[in-house]
DNA sequence: ACCATATATCTCGACGTTGAAATAATTGAT
DNA sequence: ATCAATTATTTCAACGTCGAGATATATGGT
């Protein structure tokens, strides 16, 4: 078994990490090879399955994509909770921080906010529904072209998006206090650069 | 100008990089300082609009949390291209993927495949109604549990989930070919370390 | 055996998102 | 000036998800 442990370590060198096999197999024996200085994830046991099941496919990208959307719903939830104490969807607070941002006087025309947040145009129709019906917003005639308007934050939308905002940046401090702050830093880079091919 | 980029650049070593408000700095001149080595992002113009107008906020956090959750919508869509050529949506391959992976009989319960994918009971007799009506799966009686079943994958499932995940694997290496092999190993590492704060 | 509690699955109304179609106004070329 | 093409926004029906409640069965303690 020593000398089975060994052959695996040796996978994990750069110069011998080519071939869709090999790294595959890493993660079949991930988990003993990771427990020194981390554990494996739901995700390993994932990519461990599927290299049982299906030899001939290298499944390494599972892993990065699989963590990615599943740690994106992992975080909806966690920051999905701070909203709601403020009355707010995740989407209503979207609209909120963007007119917030976007510096006085706080308005932007729907089309700029929906491109902004990649989602379809009716959905922000209802979007800003809902949030004039709650007097966080206001619809007001754009006077630079008349088929269109301008969603303004009212005083009061203003108000609570400052509160949200604070409340919101504090829980994701907290959410985020397990890595380091080069940790971080390497996180945001490669994200940046993988984002970027997007857009 | 020059001296005023050399002490933003300081700002980057290590040693100095400690502060919430100096870290926002960073992003309010990340376009110059990125630009030898890299490119601003939608998440960088958005971290500095924060900074600009909330100043007494660190939204450093916004950075990573951000990126992860706009890089999961690209990917969904991205993904979900690869799933409709073969009539599914993403959680109809979700479901039929985990039924392959978990090898034969190709059969789970209910419960177990929709704590593994992490939604509500409901939403899962939805899809499995869905994919039972286009007979890639079908629901028998658990032997051992008379409140539940088992659903089982049929041959027309196992043919159609096993060419689809062929073809997502390969579309999925072609997304992340921007990023080379060490970068995606540290991404995943770092990855892993969030998730398992929540798993 | 009995019963309270827990679990598996399904039902169903509410909800947010989508995307195509409709309406209205702008833009650019002739 | 005029008209075709583009753009801004809303409408609306279809859809997937959610979550609380309902039903049926299993489990563990007495």
């Amino acid at each position: 078994m020593k000398y089975l442990l060994a052959f695996w370590v040796s996978l994990l060198e750069p110069r011998t990490r080519e071939g869709g096999d090999k790294i595959a197999c890493i993660h079949v024996l991930g988990k003993k090879l990771r427990s020194r200085s981390g554990e494996q994830d739901a995700v390993d046991d994932i990519l461990a399955q599927w290299h049982k099941e299906r030899p001939d496919l290298d499944v390494s990208p599972m892993g990065l994509i699989g963590r990615t959307t599943r740690l994106a719903s992992h975080l909806r939830r966690a920051i999905g909770k701070t909203f709601a104490e403020f009355g707010l969807q995740p989407g209503e607070f979207d609209v909120l921080a963007t007119l917030r941002r976007s510096g006085a006087p706080y308005q932007l025309t729907p089309t700029a906010l929906f491109k902004s947040m990649m989602v379809a145009s009716g959905t922000m129709t209802n979007r800003i529904d809902r949030l004039e019906a709650a007097e966080l917003v206001m619809r007001i005639p754009d006077p630079s072209d008349r088929r269109g308007s301008l969603i303004r934050l009212t005083d009061k939308g203003l108000t609570l998006i400052d509160e949200a905002v604070t409340a919101h940046v504090a829980n994701e401090h907290r959410i985020l206090a397990v890595l380091n702050e080069k940790e971080r830093d390497e996180l945001v880079n490669l994200l940046r650069k993988l984002l970027l091919s997007f857009e």
